[in-house]
DNA sequence: AGCACGCCGACT
DNA sequence: GTCGGCGTGCTC
């Protein structure tokens, strides 16, 4: 038999596949030892077959098998063959993905543990035992037959050789028994709620065919009791189910209520974990010990077999989409696996994609609502506060009078209130304080990023570039400010304000360490009255009940950024945050403050009104031409000699100017230029970005990928719809 | 990746 | 003469 084999090398010179002679017992998806060249190294059988084209001289025997049983399922081969051609990415990488990482690297083991079952009579044994044995003595009193105990206790207490002793005599036998790492969750009790009519409609939509639904339901309408409805009844029918959430560690609520739910029927897979759990959690998946699957991004390539459903939580959320390394996007995997299984895929959010909004209008996913809270509780109302006014009316701090007031009466009254900074993506625009108006640029309508070593605005689209602002265009006023506030600005001016008020920060700078995120949480859960100054990891995370007050103090930062995105983005962020306020019975507050109070995307928000927003949305990327309406494209070229990589640069911009003339029509903007961040470890970085139509899309991007395989002497970088542009 | 082959300069 | 520089090319 012939086997194809993936040798474990990262070089793209030796990614392909080479035939090895196999003997019988060797499967696909079994990792493999082969010669390669002049030494030995690991592979992964990919395929197995009667006849191959390779001279037969050339061909070598593979030298052994490395575990017992294959590591990769055949879908998770065909999974790999989808993304090599979909994403132009390498044969191993794929593979690595579907593997623990650790598994290949450091020699994580399965935890073994020696037990000891008494299977004949201490007490006639000791008998025959000389009265100076006194270790043995104690032994046969202290066990009792048929019962079992740890070896390295008994050992420990009674010493190995009077052990040994009773187990040449018969009176013990050993047993080895796997061990699987668990990882711990809190313990919370989660009783079965009786779904609402509308949540019963949509577990019987969801599961009554094999289609994509999204689930459209706002914060606290009960989505979780939908997924778990839903994968109950699939593992009722011998089914197995994937459950994706955006950041795992910052949803320890969900585990707790899965772990509540289905036990030790679930599998937990993300990167908190220690190397042996996760080794051992995703060997209880592929061995079918557990038939649910929860976890971040990487999950989606879990080793489930038989799939029912998949769920993917928070459909909007960017970490969906993998940036780096091996390129891809979770949701274009999980679309694969669900056609494989003939299984239903639903994706849920409160605020969802625009792309998947428009794919549910037009009938390609299921829409499936659940427009309100539980127990009819009403949404907080939003207060939008014009921070122009306030500098009008001579107030030119941070804090609103609106947001000052609500903060003194929450802090009387004992309750909570979360300060969220808004500061995503950030980049420095440059504003007029006095009417409001922001640089933009002309030919893309995104706004322009102040860059002060060169004192210019650039639109990091285009890479047109602009005269830094100094009067405002719109008002004549000199009032031109750039930048933004920072959490530690907010903190110390609260603390200046309420000296014996606990006021917690959490941001990059605060959760560097472990813990730190849990902590800081749990500890303002804690304090009542208490204030938390965040990010946007506020966001998410913990239902804190007694929060009554939500304050943005700049929605603003995350609406000029400069990605076409960023209004659907601050929607999305703004909405999130609101649902964070009046989760008990207290109702809750929002102070939204902004500079541009009559912006459309505010007006919506402060209406809960995301569907006459995504009509706006839709139509303004429409008219621009943006996603979902075309494809951003963007090749990123780097090396260390810049010379090198501006004629590459040229040179392949040349060729897809050829390319455009082919598709003119399809064509919608393209320009090469430096990248933004013009130099990274040394190497400077030049790109060329496009946006096509998606009419010939696939044909575009595989010629694309054909022209920059050609330029080998620097690195080429292909980007399908990148999130960020820097 | 890693290793061999191969064709030029400066050393015992 | 030969030791060693790293450019090029191959690995079933």
């Amino acid at each position: 038999m012939i086997a194809e084999v993936i040798v474990d090398i990262t070089n793209s010179m030796v990614d392909k596949i080479f035939d090895y002679y196999a003997s019988e017992d060797v499967t696909v998806g079994q990792r493999v030892i082969v010669p390669f060249g002049k030494r030995n190294i690991q592979g992964f059988v990919i395929n197995l077959k009667q006849e191959t084209t390779v001279d037969e001289e050339k061909l070598k025997n593979i030298i052994s098998t490395v575990d017992d049983y294959p590591l990769i399922l055949p879908e998770h081969i065909e999974i790999m063959h989808f993304m090599v051609k979909k994403y132009h990415l390498r044969f191993v990488d794929c593979l690595r993905l579907f593997i623990p990482a650790q598994l290949r690297s450091e020699n994580v083991k399965p935890l073994v543990k020696t037990y000891i079952i008494v299977s004949g009579d201490p007490q006639k044994f000791k008998k025959t035992v000389r009265s100076n044995a006194k270790n043995l003595l104690a032994l046969c009193e202290y066990i009792k037959p048929n019962q079992s105990y740890l070896k390295s206790e008994l050992v420990s207490k009674f010493t190995q050789s009077a052990v040994s002793k009773l187990i040449e005599n018969g009176i013990l036998r050993q047993e080895k028994i796997e061990e699987k790492r668990t990882p711990p969750s809190i313990d919370i009790q989660c009783q079965k709620h009786k779904l609402t009519p509308l949540q019963q409609r949509a577990v019987d939509e969801i599961i009554s065919d094999n289609s994509i639904s999204l689930l459209f339901g706002v914060t606290g309408s009960g989505k979780t009791e939908v997924y778990m409805s839903v994968i109950e009844k699939v593992v009722q029918n011998g089914k197995n189910a994937i459950m994706l959430v955006p950041e795992i560690s910052l949803t320890p609520q969900v585990l707790s209520n899965f772990r509540a739910r289905f036990g030790n029927n679930v599998a937990i897979l993300h990167s908190g974990l220690s190397v042996g759990e996760r080794f051992d959690e995703w060997r209880r998946v592929l061995f079918g010990e557990a038939h649910i699957v929860v976890g971040a991004r990487s999950a989606i390539f879990a080793p489930v077999k038989n799939l029912g459903v998949i769920i993917i939580d928070e459909e909007h959320e960017t970490s969906y989409i993998s940036e780096s390394n091996p390129r891809y996007n979770t949701l274009h995997i999980a679309k694969f696996r669900s056609e494989y299984n003939n299984c239903p895929l639903v994706l849920a959010s409160a605020t969802p994609d625009i792309a998947s909004y428009q794919k549910a209008l037009s009938g390609e996913y299921k829409l499936l609502e659940l427009p309100k809270r539980i127990n009819d509780k009403p949404m907080p109302k939003i207060q939008i506060v014009d921070m122009l006014s306030e500098i009008r009316n001579g107030n030119t701090g941070m804090f609103s009078s609106a947001l000052l007031f609500e903060l003194d009466k929450c802090i009387k009254e004992k309750h909570q209130a979360m300060l969220f900074i808004n500061r995503r993506g950030y980049s420095s625009f440059m504003r007029c304080t006095n009417c409001g108006y922001v640089a933009k640029c002309t030919d893309c309508d995104v706004t322009l990023v102040y860059h002060k070593k060169e004192d210019k605005l650039k639109c990091h689209y285009c890479g047109k570039r602009f005269k830094a602002l100094t009067i405002c265009p719109q008002c004549k006023s000199t009032a031109i400010r750039n930048g933004a506030i920072g959490t530690e600005q907010v903190v110390s001016a609260l603390k200046e304000m309420y000296k014996d008020v606990p006021i917690f920060q959490m941001d990059n700078d605060t959760t560097r360490t472990k813990n730190a995120y849990q902590r800081i949480l749990s500890e303002f859960g804690k304090s009542k009255p208490g204030i938390l100054v965040g990010t946007q990891m506020i966001a998410k995370g913990h239902d804190f009940s007694d929060v009554t007050l939500v304050g943005i103090i700049d929605a603003d930062q995350s609406l000029y950024h400069t990605d076409y995105k960023s209004t659907e983005k601050t929607f999305e962020l703004i909405t999130q945050m609101s649902g964070r306020a009046g989760r008990d019975k207290v109702e809750g507050k929002v102070i939204l403050q902004t500079y541009a109070p009559r912006h459309y995307a505010y007006r919506f928000i402060a209406n809960y009104d995301y569907k006459s927003f995504f009509d706006k949305e839709l139509n303004i990327r429409k008219n621009t031409m943006f996603p979902p309406f075309t494809t951003i494209l963007r090749l990123l070229f780097s090396s260390q000699n810049e010379e090198i990589v501006r004629e590459t640069t040229k040179l392949c911009y040349n060729d897809i100017k050829h390319l455009r003339d082919e598709y003119l029509e399809d064509f919608v903007y393209l320009d090469a230029m430096k990248s933004p961040i013009r130099k990274i470890k040394n190497n400077i970085r030049y790109q060329i970005l496009m946006r096509i139509k998606h009419t010939h899309e696939n044909e575009i991007i595989d010629k694309i990928y054909k022209i920059c395989d050609k330029y080998n002497k620097v690195s080429v970088f292909v980007e399908i719809d990148p999130q960020n542009l820097s």
